[in-house]
DNA sequence: TATAGTGTTATTTTT
DNA sequence: TAACACTATA
């Protein structure tokens, strides 16, 4: 592959900190791997003395696979690729005696989170939903500030946050009791060990000899201290990132670690990748003209050598179901017009719920489609469930894992017995595992719930000590066996035809983690029950066998799940004030954010791009009359409006072809 | 312990 | 409005 002259320099400068800043399409990817081939091929560093960080699973196997084509097995035996968190969880997994943590500690994740946090809060809280929501963001934040609870305490002020500093501090105490870390402490800790432990950090830093960051934009505060504890002195690293496409800052990303890192490391070579290979010019200049209603810190223009191609257009329709009915069939005469694909096509939208409409009308019409996003293959009831049953039994002390499967299926251990069990349990600082088989249990509960409460813990028990043994396979079977999932999916699922699917699932999931076990997975070394459930809650091996067919369907997508990705023919729906800006971003200030996120829109599209909005839409009941978005307007001379209304559409016909029927009948029934 | 009735709330989401 | 979670009730 012929680099271009930025290209170049951005694979070639490795004598120093290096920022590749590289615009939507510029090839940023590319850069990478050949840096990576580079280093290997021409600097003499051995792989597994280079370590490359992005934020996903899903990234970090896109580039595994490029790697993988330029570079044989061999040569890449050692080079790290992974996401912070993945690198982060295996920093705490090799120090975890000098972090004083028992080896089998569990992941939490959101929910787990939320769920303890609910508890914690049963008195000053009370379930309130919104309250539970800020407490917990104001965790998360202060974690990645890498505030620790007595800090927090302290520089807190106003009543509310010194609540939520109380919470945060017993929340702390209770993670600690469950042996228990959460997705924030998976960064957090390998920070505070590094910045403490001078042995740690040589270690370390001696053992990465170059560091590639890929999507620095989104960093937060927290990551960005591990990317300068790792490459310490020295720093030989290279980030890529472009502020322009920052669109995660509501979770904490900071894209002013762009300026940061000119600020920490005065030696920083900057350099800018502009030439977009993706879009035509047309589109190109929509989008620059687009972004350049932002304050930036670099300044850069895209470029694209492509023909101008066609102006952007704008489809102004009556009202929501129009809209759909508009899109798709602008997709039917599109295809037949020009022979493409499905798949080339792609339907983004700022919220999720834009897409049933789109969902419905594609059906109507037996288009094939996809939509990405949705309930995700681990947060099914069905698969949290088993990840429980295998949390509890990697640790006992997890007491969320233990609640959600205690009655699950009914073992007639009720809410009363865990109340009781809970308050014992609280008392004498026990989890309620340890609890429930205690001698002193008996003073406070009948007979028949301790039989029932010790006989799944003693089962568990059972089960543990075999995995202890090393028969972790023959625990699971075990597991399998004796529980009785599938009679239990069977009798509570709303149809056969769901419980069907969720057996499906769970079995899919135990061969997986009987292949893991066993090793005989992609030839991969056996790994024990601990790793395996750490691993499958940070979401890391799934991905692997998942072969993304490559069907014929129409996309649909959030704009946040189509940064990164490219289609031929893009339409970004919804493009009305309070949608695109949305009306939280208009109310908190943020409209830059909004503005990147369009952006991040029209940069997807290779070839033409459609913007649509509605006349009328209902919202909340009622119908409002959306004003245009603003980035239309500021997108000037590059887009074309085309009014066209539609007389009715199809199911308004039916609705009133029915009535008026209806109507003809009660009349002659009457004469 | 199911079920109907009531109330609440409408962004983006990965690890 | 519609979808969801939670609660009172038989």
């Amino acid at each position: 592959m012929q680099l271009n002259p930025a290209q170049n320099n951005a694979v070639h400068h490795v004598s120093g900190p290096c920022l590749v800043l590289a615009g939507a399409g510029s090839g940023k990817t590319c850069v990478i791997t050949n840096k990576i081939a580079y280093l290997i091929q021409h600097c003499g560093y051995k792989a597994r003395h280079i370590m490359a960080v992005t934020f996903t699973n899903k990234a970090a196997k896109e580039m595994k696979e490029r790697v993988g084509k330029i570079f044989g097995k061999q040569e890449l035996r050692g080079l790290t690729i992974s996401t912070f968190h993945t690198l982060g969880f295996d920093i705490i997994r090799r120090e975890y005696k000098i972090l004083g943590l028992k080896i089998g500690f569990s992941l939490f994740d959101a929910e787990d989170q939320m769920s303890l946090l609910k508890s914690l809060t049963e008195n000053t809280i009370e379930g309130d939903k919104g309250l539970l929501k800020q407490l917990f963001c104001k965790i998360a934040s202060w974690k990645s500030d890498m505030l620790t609870p007595a800090q927090a305490k302290i520089l807190v002020t106003g009543k509310q946050d010194q609540l939520f500093a109380q919470c945060f501090s017993l929340y702390h105490k209770q993670m600690k009791a469950y042996n228990a870390l959460d997705f924030d402490d998976l960064i957090l800790m390998p920070v505070v060990l590094l910045q403490t432990n001078q042995e740690v950090r040589e270690r370390w830093q001696s053992e990465i000899g170059y560091l590639l960051v890929d999507e620095y934009q989104d960093t937060n505060a927290s990551q960005y201290q591990l990317i300068k504890l790792l490459v310490g002195e020295r720093a030989y690293f290279t980030v890529v990132g472009d502020d322009d496409q920052s669109i995660y800052s509501w979770r904490g990303a900071q894209p002013k670690n762009l300026l940061t890192l000119n600020q920490d490391f005065p030696n920083l070579k900057v350099i800018k990748l502009e030439q977009n290979y993706r879009s035509t010019s047309r589109i190109l200049r929509a989008a620059n003209i687009l972004i350049a209603n932002n304050p930036h810190v670099f300044e850069k223009t895209l470029f694209s050598e492509r023909p101008n191609g066609d102006m952007l257009k704008v489809l102004k329709t009556n009202n929501e179901n129009h809209e759909a009915e508009r899109v798709v069939s602008e997709i039917i005469r599109h295809k037949f017009m020009n022979g493409t694909n499905y798949k080339d096509y792609a339907i983004l939208y700022r919220g999720n719920h834009q897409s049933i409409l789109f969902e419905k009308v594609l059906m109507q019409n037996r288009i094939p489609y996809k939509i990405s996003g949705g309930t995700s293959f681990f947060s099914r009831v069905e698969i949290k469930d088993i990840m429980a049953y295998l949390r509890l039994l990697t640790n006992q002390d997890n007491d969320n894992a233990f609640l959600r499967i205690v009655d699950r299926p009914r073992r007639e251990i009720g809410s009363v017995t865990l109340e009781k069990l809970g308050l014992y349990a609280n008392m004498r600082g026990k989890s309620l595992f340890s609890a429930s088989l205690e001698m002193g249990l008996q003073q406070h509960l009948n007979g028949r719930s301790l039989g029932s409460l010790q006989r799944f813990t003693r089962w568990i028990l059972e089960l543990f000590e075999e995995s202890e043994r090393g028969n972790a396979v023959e625990a699971i079977r075990l597991l399998v066996r004796d529980y009785r999932y599938e009679d239990y999916l069977y009798e509570t699922a709303s149809s056969v035809k769901v419980a069907e699917m969720q057996m499906k699932n769970v079995s899919n999931l135990y061969s997986w983690i009987v292949a893991e076990l066993e090793g005989d997975n992609y030839n991969n070394e056996p790994q024990t029950l601990h790793e395996v459930v750490q691993r499958l809650t940070l979401r890391d091996m799934m991905e692997r066998n998942e072969k993304s067919v490559d069907a014929d369907q129409v996309q649909l997508m959030t704009l946040h799940a189509s940064k990164g990705l490219e289609f031929a023919y893009v339409f970004l729906i919804g493009m009305e004030e309070g949608l695109l800006p949305h009306q939280s971003s208009i109310d908190e200030d943020n409209v830059e954010e909004e503005r990147r996120l369009a952006y991040v829109g029209i940069t997807r599209a290779q070839q033409e791009m459609t913007f649509t909005l509605c006349e009328e839409r209902r919202q909340y009941g009622g119908l409002i009359k959306p004003m245009p978005s603003r980035f239309l307007e500021e997108l000037s001379c590059n887009v074309e409006w085309e009014e066209k209304k539609q007389p009715q559409t199809q199911e308004e016909r039916i609705t009133k072809g029915s009535a008026a029927i209806a109507n003809l009948r009660s009349i002659l029934k009457k004469s």
